[in-house]
DNA sequence: TATATTTGTTACCATATGGTAACATTTTTT
DNA sequence: AAAAAATGTTACCATATGGTAACAAATATA
């Protein structure tokens, strides 16, 4: 049998990234990354140092929504906020390992799971950080994108929300109308 | 010793609830609920057939933000939807119940959790649907009802979002205001 | 009072979890 | 080639899960 430590890292990290993502949080656990990379568990004790040795060289690696630092410096002036955030919900709704993170500090923060999300939140702090003057509209604003991700995550699980059809492409196009619209209107201001 | 169902039954429901409030979905499970309730699992399967009984009883119960009934006429004019907004965002912070809940919606749903989402959600179908015309101001006012709810549950396991502290009681303030703030612009149109 | 029936507990089952120690095999070093 | 180090698997441990069967005790019925 051969034998390549790197080869069997990138195993383990990929099925552990495989798990979150189509299982969620509540998948990823030591006996199910061994048995869906196809290797013995020691070694994910061995080489990561286990559930939080691999949590924080994911944080490390940092390679959530990576796409958005490219439509980063959009976020200038407010009529390319609008872009923005057409582009950012549409990213969000796309990256399920983003979504899963997301998800993950809904339901729990222990030793673990620290790292990942410090990381991972400085990295939506330097993506999302709006530099407004007016303090109700950065509230609406970053209300209205909890919105947006509450019903992102809500959908994976509910075809509807009260009468609101999640499945439906122009329920989302709704949603970025609507906080372009805000947008505009608090500008008026 | 006394044997009293009705009263052992009460003590599982009881052991139930606290437990959700407490530890969250995650927490609520067979083993755990027996032994809050200091009675035997048996019992849980016999009086409730097992899980999935005892969330449709809770469904049928239906004790979920009744508090919101009260104010439920408030929402027919723009004026007092205002008044409707900030007693329900305050009142969504106070149910930790209601939260769990909604939080369970966001991390599975099976056939145990099924009838109670079901139930859960007709309850706030009938609290909650706005009857503006105003399309793209009924998309605002949900996407800052859901950001509403991000933000509570998100506010159980972690003090701040980016620069936003979520345990300060001005913060919400300023949602409150913000949400309002933005439907006085949209009614101006 | 004797007999059913209901209520409750103990004991067990299969399965899954995170974690470790002992062993075998391959690769590297001397 | 021999010794040492790295890589990998198997086997086990303690613990927890949901679920059931068998039994004991209390209550209701005859």
């Amino acid at each position: 049998m051969k034998k390549d430590r790197a080869a069997t890292e990138e195993k383990i990290y990929k099925a552990f990234l495989d798990i979150l993502k189509e299982k969620g949080p509540q998948g990823v656990g030591i006996n199910a990354i061994a048995k869906e990379a196809g290797v013995s568990k020691s070694l994910i004790y061995r080489y990561f140092g286990g559930m939080k040795g691999l949590l924080l060289r994911f944080a490390q690696k940092g390679d959530f929504f990576k796409s958005l630092s490219v439509i980063d410096e959009k976020k200038d002036n407010l009529e390319n906020l609008k872009d923005f955030i057409k582009e950012g919900t549409k990213e969000l709704r796309k990256n399920t390992l983003t979504q899963e993170i997301l998800r993950w500090q809904l339901i729990e923060n222990n030793e673990n799971t620290k790292s990942l999300f410090k990381y991972f939140n400085a990295q939506v702090g330097k993506t999302f950080t709006t530099n407004t003057k007016d303090e109700s509209l950065n509230a609406a604003f970053q209300l209205m994108l909890g919105g947006y991700v509450y019903f992102t995550l809500l959908s994976k699980f509910n075809k509807t929300f009260i009468a609101t059809d999640l499945t439906s492409e122009t329920t989302w196009e709704n949603f970025d109308e609507a906080i372009a619209k805000t947008i505009e209107l608090f500008s008026k201001t």
